[in-house]
DNA sequence: TCCTTTACTCAGTTTTTACTGACTTAGTAA
DNA sequence: TTACTAAGTCAGTAAAAACTGAGTAAAGGA
């Protein structure tokens, strides 16, 4: 998509890119891990308000496997696991931002419209 | 989101501006606005590959609301419609390229990994 | 002894999103 | 007369995503 046609959807870097943050609670996740630069599983599911375990622990999986995050175990007793953003996790924060300026401009629009 | 913490998920700029482009089709309408400027109904549709009816008319609808396309109709027979980006719709572009770039950095390094 | 914490997992169900395929109105071309 | 184009609409259904609520093991505290 960002220079020519894909044969396939799934080969645009814009349509990957938004597999990965698209859904109801990426961002939320990505946001709090950003913030927390590490952080352990209940304190992230404190912090992602209304986030199911299930949604939870499935995204950190997913989010894992797509290398956008490390889960990092440590042996102790009780299990200590803390999660954080790779680099190329980090990497998107940029992006999100220009986003995010974005969305706040269309905001205002909306607001001025009613 | 993108600066502090919002009540509610709706006020964050990030979070809105994934509602707007985050669904399976908007992207590749997007895209398609952008490519052609103006571009009347069927012609989008063949562009959109594999796109219904439903999900297109739904969405420029949509979009049309939200101020990112305009919906402009001749009085001609047969009707012609056409529809083009806005300014604020055309000034997503450049943070869909900048997420695009991103996109790809994260394909190259997956494949990497395999 | 009972309750809480840690980091999850799971079956079942609801909600959301998208797809199927037919239909519309008016005009042009074969 | 039949068929096709334009720009859609619509009821019904399937598929995808998220939610509900409970359960797990091992340890610490009241």
């Amino acid at each position: 998509m960002s220079e020519e046609g894909y044969k396939r959807k799934e080969d645009c870097p814009l349509t990957f890119a938004l597999t990965i943050i698209g859904s109801k609670w990426r961002l939320p996740i990505i946001w709090a891990l950003w913030k927390n630069k590490r952080i352990r599983y209940n304190e992230l599911k404190r912090q992602v308000d209304g986030i199911t375990n299930m949604v939870l622990s499935q995204s950190l999986k997913e989010m894992e496997k797509q290398g956008l995050i490390v889960r990092t175990q440590f042996m102790e007793i009780p299990l200590r696991v803390e999660y954080s953003l790779t680099e190329a996790g980090e990497a998107l924060i940029p992006s999100l931002k220009s986003l995010a300026e974005w969305g706040k401009e269309m905001q205002i629009k909306v607001k001025a419209h009613v």
